[in-house]
DNA sequence: ATATAATATACTTTTTATCGTATATAGTAA
DNA sequence: TTACTATATACGATAAAAAGTATATTATAT
């Protein structure tokens, strides 16, 4: 899997609804797995509300998922192996 | 630079205070990079409060640093080329 | 078209983040 | 010690997240 910089509630939404689609999850399975409201993760999802940090963390959790702090200097060069 | 993963607030805090240090800032300099109160890094650092999602990018972005989503399968394999 | 399932929206209440501001505490010189 | 700097804490006010619950809207069947 990629590592995807989300920069806003918009990106962050779109990833966390793409993610949950891959998994075959509707909201409300992905609600009752990081304990919050259907509701809540259709606000994440269109980008509504500026979740809590560790909402967001919970949330992707329970998609497998986790969140990083990665450099922005970092230099994007993952280099093949041959 | 490492790409570090956070899972709960303290985590946060002690690499955004990890990051500031590094990068020579006082908990004021970085509060007005970006545009909160000192309290409010103090708080974030110590793990007192769990931000906003959209307040730890902007407090990130004032670092150089970026949000990230990856996956927890992710092979964390990154060979060296020789 | 009707029924059903999934998602989006609405409303009130509770909880929490953030602010402004001020001060207390801790750390660092001189 | 004294002065100064940096960080932590406090308190009231405001704004926003999240809850519970319900319903509206949209999508997907049959």
């Amino acid at each position: 899997m990629m590592k995807t910089i989300v920069r806003n509630r918009k990106e962050l939404g779109e990833k966390i609804r793409n993610m949950r689609r891959n998994k075959g999850f509707r909201q409300i399975d992905l609600a009752r797995k990081a304990s919050v409201r259907q509701a809540l993760i259709s606000e994440l999802e269109n980008g509504v509300t500026s979740a809590r940090c560790e909402t967001v963390i919970r949330v992707l959790a329970a998609l497998d998922m986790d969140l990083a702090i990665i450099s922005r200097r970092k230099a994007e060069f993952n280099p093949m192996v041959y």
